[in-house]
DNA sequence: AATGAATGAGCGTTCATTCAT
DNA sequence: CATGAATGAACGCTCATTCAT
């Protein structure tokens, strides 16, 4: 019989299953980065892994699953952004904050536009998505606040959007010379300046 | 193909022809705003055109077909947009400006979407796109250069981000209240009223 | 309604009728000749006829209804070579013969492949190849017999495999240099001068 | 690909993928020289192999593959004969020759005259033909000049011509009582008796 | 007499998922 | 714990034929 499948958590993995497990995953993020969530294969993950299909639908229930797992790591690093854009024993400047928010997009850029293009059904990715969202949001306009600048849905919705999609461009489009640094100083400028 | 395909510029269409061509158009424009182009069906499009597979194929050599005629109508709306942002004749507001970009936006989003995707590998359909946003980056420059205020290719990337996400924002969450007004505000403040 | 079908031969045509079914009747030849019977489509033949598929289908049946016309053209210019190789009036010689057979094989070579594969289901066009077949066997029986060379079943067959093979590799294979005069030396030494 | 593809000679088999593997190739002959190669459907195929498309897929690239693998056989088995052919020790007498050829023809007809027909496209298929004929050209000019015959090209192409067909008349119509022996006899008599 | 338009069954191919070992 | 093998529904596209004018 086919061993029954277990989510991940509840498996009491061995160092042989952790390591593949962690195999899987990693490869999974690297396709859906290099080719967009749906675009990804089955095939090309496990072959990135190294293991076979059997060996993936041991660890995973479906792809979307894998997504589901990624979108978790996903909205966790977006939580701790938000928490310390906001913690004043952090001070984050500006650019400091730019480029978190970048590093996350580099990790999990396909994951954000999984998301974003409304394409998936799942609850419970959709709901990380929401939750990354809300708590980014919510701490820019702390920081906007904070800083005298205004600060309405559309300004904080502005300002997410030309964030979001300067990380696309930048991560997208390497010839193009976004950088942090220049997109912080856009920023300053235009939402934080802007008295 | 049975029937020679001719591309519909070059088809002696009878009024008929030209209803069932409109329809599919139309039907293609929509189930691509819907779905996504990669995710939209064949059989969705005929079936919202109310007609067959083969009929589909008697006015568009592939599915790609139609989405390079409908990036070739979008690249030529934002041509115009482009034309007019400059043109001291029209002197377009800013909230005018973003209202057309909105506009586009809303009849041409998935196209801009797949554009951005990168996932269409059709030559003449990227042409449209890379032009497209040339000729609005282009503009943009110039205004903001009129106006006195920066005008790097880092800024004119940002705003174009913040516009083109804005957008879809806008047409994909109905309910979170972005409209071309409050966005355009963002804008005067942010990039041009930032000397 | 759709103008009720009628053979060629029971119409009454008028002279533009009788264009059109020309027409149409050597596109078809031309077509099939170029791409053989099967890979020949309807669209190819209206196009070479300069006519619509509506049109096609007022003087054919069917596909198969145009291999059939043609069939009979081919087997009565087969019946008609036959009667003149066996005609002490006419005294073919061998290379003449040979040539009347490539003729013969240059204006019908699709329809006798068409024959030959044996993937046509229509019962006419097939007892028209095996009717011509028939009496140029016959003919080419009576020939070696009256030559005094050996003129059983095989040898016939294998004349005309060597024939028929010769035609095809010559209108096929034009850089290769068969024509009728060296294979008719080559049917005159190795089965006619076999004494 | 789910599964990457890879060709069959490069994929480690076990012992139930490479009966799954004999069982497609097998009923690809079968249902190639029933039906022919352009009207072999790839459903035909595996429904004689008993098993489904995605298995199909999974051992071969596309139908033209399939042909192109059992071309690669079929030349194989006429380089064979060709070697053998020429090859003092073995001392093929005419009508083992014949046999020879009947065989091979009898297990890779329809591939045979998938070449002759020259509709297929694939660049190595073809290759493998032109080889093959190429080879057991040679060799039956070397046999000819041998035995003192004419060996000219049409003289060879004739022969050829003659065997070609001689072997499908009798592959496909095998109630005419073509045996390689009475053929031999013919190839005996008229090609190298003819001094 | 002629035509442009429409049809839909059927093709080759893909890929997420399940099975057997 | 892992795997190679198998599946089949669903896709994009073709083309002989019929319809409406």
């Amino acid at each position: 019989m086919t061993e029954a499948y277990k989510s991940p958590e509840e498996r009491d993995l061995r160092a042989q299953g952790r390591r593949t497990l962690r195999r899987l995953t990693a490869a999974a993020a690297t396709v859906f980065a290099d080719r967009g969530y749906h675009a990804a294969r089955v095939d090309d993950i496990v072959r990135a892994a190294r293991t076979s299909h059997g060996t993936f639908y041991l660890y995973f229930q479906s792809k979307e699953d894998v997504l589901r797992e990624l979108a978790g790591e996903c909205a966790a690093e977006y939580g701790q952004l938000a928490a310390d854009l906001t913690d004043p024993a952090q001070a984050l400047t500006v650019t400091e904050g730019v480029e978190r928010f970048f590093g996350v997009y580099d990790r999990h850029g396909a994951v954000i536009r999984a998301w974003m293009e409304r394409h998936v059904t799942d609850r419970e990715t959709n709901r990380h998505g929401r939750d990354a969202f809300m708590q980014i949001a919510a701490a820019l306009g702390d920081r906007l606040r904070d800083a005298g600048a205004p600060h309405d849905p559309v300004t904080i919705g502005a300002l997410m959007a030309l964030l979001e999609r300067s990380a696309y461009y930048r991560a997208s489009r390497p010839g193009i010379g976004i950088d942090a640094g220049s997109v912080a100083a856009v920023v300053e400028r235009g939402f934080f300046g802007a008295a």
